[in-house]
RNA sequence: GGUUUUGUAGCUCAAUUGGAUAGAGCAUCUCACUACGGAUGAGAAGGUUUGGGGUUCGAAUCCCUACAAGACCA
């Protein structure tokens, strides 16, 4: 509608005052108002030479005499309020209730995106700072799949490095051979206790060289500990056949405990990546760029690109002794991601305190001339705070996923029983129940904030069941198939002759915007916006409900659009939802 | 120190990208139904959009500046 009414206004603007303006805006009138649709003319008062009324008013005369659509309209100041007629929308209703792929775009382009989330380290599990990046990660791969193109969701492990070379050192000093079997522990959750032990550890040994007259600094590079852990990643790079069966068997701890944290989530990938396979790449890449003086040797045989043309300085790319540094092994995994699927464009779901090393990794790529470096995105998010500040592991706040997930589903389950509403529910089917409020609490609460933004979480407060939540729109699906079957039709198409009043004209418009919606959370990669929107719906659901009737409406074609309208309301929650990652429930 | 992001009600977040009287939820205080599901709805109160300048018909949004917080880079 909006584009033929652009199209209508551009012609109106041409007539009258011969105006040839190519981008127009129409936006959705606010609710306060009367009408369907706005048009600012406050822009083209230099060439009517009219004032703000009279130029809204002549637009608003052209339009209504050549749009049929058009039922009336009101100009306030330099607002022209568009009504269309009522009849347009029931038939808009009646034309989209049933749709199941209503909001989405057709797989029209065939342009493959990948979507790169998560991206853990191996020597500790997820915690909270994890949860936003996988959800973002998910609905951001949905959303875009929504928007009709081809997504490939990876994952790329960060699985060698001296961190998790600090974990096994701690397990074999430490450990006795204890296993996630003997310990009874998570294997993710085991690894982060030895890489815990080793902090501790090091931290004493530091302490008593600083007591011995050493200083901080040096007592930092000379612990025992520090330097057992750097010859481990030395045997490891060796390719060390004892080290390298201790890096797998500890590494395999940790991926079944993520496989098991990563389903608890709802969250999957197609692929996944290791930089164990990518470094080495990296560094032939590496090896390329030096060879065709994009970049430079020091004299100490350290690789560096110099970026201070760009604004930036210059950047280490390999140490004196050869060994990859960060960026090496996200050059490397760029190539191969782009070997494997071909994709133009890449994004990468990583925090903001990364910005700069993207910038970095982008430029690099386009100096060495690669064809995707212009598609490389990174989708910066902003850090998840407690009260206190950020999370500290050394402090202890740090906020376990699994842990998290367990608490809300507790809550739920508290809060269900409590209500009391699911008399015959059978044992299985509650657990889903607590884990599908549970699970859309907490995915809502951490997925309606803007991405860019730093959000806060405070544990104390816990995550709230009532208002703008997941389990109020949750809450607002299961009262609607509620009321579906409590009605027992199936066929209420006839809507012959029906005006919608104010309540359902106001959910109609609000169910209207749904792809438009879903198309602009494309563009912005926010789930944020699916997130508000849906809130809305949900209100204007709940405001709609409150005040008519729906089963007890006697005219028979009235209460046909308000089934109408209930069907397209739980059918756009339900598909908002799954944007999210949040399922819906049938009762609650 | 350099670069950069952010600053909106007591708290947590919005604001259709420069549009109308800055909106929601939580918390506080009222009120509504023997119900098609109260995990609800209506209302009150709460704001100099961090301060100060500027740009224009119009600014939370753009520019400058000060302050505050975070991140990154030595």
């Amino acid at each position: 509608m909006e584009q033929e009414l652009k199209q209508h206004i551009s012609a109106a603007l041409n007539s009258l005052y011969g105006i040839t303006e190519a981008t127009l805006v129409v936006e959705p009138t606010r609710s306060e108002f009367e009408g369907d649709f706005t048009f600012v003319v406050f822009p083209y008062l230099k060439q009517s030479k009219k004032g703000p009324e009279q130029t809204a008013n002549d637009i608003g005369g052209y339009l209504q005499n050549h749009v049929a659509q058009i039922a009336s309209f009101n100009v306030i100041k330099g607002f022209l309020n568009l009504v269309i007629n009522k009849q347009y929308w029931v038939n808009f209703v009646a034309q989209h209730y049933t749709n199941p792929n209503y909001g989405f775009a057709p797989s029209k382009t065939k342009e493959k995106v990948l979507v790169e989330y998560s991206s853990p380290n191996t020597n500790k599990p997820l915690h909270l700072g994890h949860v936003r990046n996988n959800l973002l990660g998910f609905s951001v791969a949905n959303i875009l799949k929504a928007n009709g193109y081809d997504v490939v969701m990876c994952n790329l492990v960060n699985d060698r490095g001296i961190h998790i070379c600090k974990s096994m050192y701690a397990w074999m000093q430490q450990g006795n051979g204890e296993t996630p079997e003997s310990a009874g522990m998570k294997g993710d959750h085991l690894v982060g206790k030895y890489y815990v032990a080793f902090d501790k550890q090091y931290k004493a040994e530091q302490q008593e060289l600083v007591a011995g007259g050493m200083s901080a600094e040096e007592a930092e590079k000379k612990a025992p500990s520090i330097l057992a852990a750097q010859e481990l990643l030395r045997k490891w790079e060796a390719g060390d056949t004892e080290t390298v069966d201790v890096w797998k068997m500890m590494n395999g701890w940790v991926y079944s405990g993520f496989d098991v944290s990563y389903k608890n989530l709802g969250v999957s990938f197609d692929k996944f990546y290791y930089e164990s396979n990518t470094y080495l790449l990296g560094k032939e890449i590496v090896q390329e760029g030096l060879s065709k003086n994009v970049f430079f040797k020091k004299d100490d045989g350290s690789v560096w690109v110099d970026l201070t043309g760009d604004g930036l300085d210059q950047k280490l790319l390999l140490r004196g002794d050869g060994t990859s540094v960060y960026i090496t092994q996200d050059i490397g995994t760029a190539e191969l991601k782009y070997k494997d699927f071909g994709a133009e464009r890449s994004i990468y779901v990583v925090g903001n305190e990364q910005d700069y090393h993207f910038k970095v990794l982008q430029l690099i790529c386009e100096k060495l001339g690669k064809s995707y470096a212009k598609g490389i995105y990174h989708l910066s998010y902003g850090m998840v705070e407690l009260p206190h500040g950020k999370m500290k592991s050394r402090e202890g706040t740090v906020v376990d996923a699994d842990d998290l997930v367990a608490e809300m589903i507790q809550a739920a389950e508290d809060t269900t029983k409590a209500l009391g509403k699911t008399d015959g529910l059978g044992e299985v089917e509650l657990n889903e129940l607590y884990q599908t409020i549970g699970l859309g609490a907490l995915k809502y609460f951490l997925l309606k904030v803007d991405p860019r933004k730093k959000m806060l979480f405070n544990p104390a407060e816990s995550i709230d069941f009532h208002g703008n939540t997941g389990p109020f729109i949750q809450y607002t699906y299961a009262r609607i198939k509620s009321i579906l079957r409590n009605a027992g039709v199936t066929d209420f198409a006839a809507t012959t002759g029906v005006v919608p009043n104010d309540l359902e004209n106001k959910l109609i418009q609000s169910l209207y915007q749904y792809p438009a919606v879903v198309a602009e959370a494309g563009n912005e990669l926010s789930p944020g916006l699916i997130a508000n929107y849906v809130y809305d719906v949900a209100k204007s659901f709940s405001h709609f409900y409150h005040e008519c009737p729906i089963i007890k409406e006697e005219d028979a074609c009235k209460r046909n659009l308000r089934f109408q309208l209930c069907q397209m309301t739980a059918h756009t929650i339900q598909s908002a939802f799954s944007l999210l990652g949040i399922h819906v429930p049938e009762r609650m």
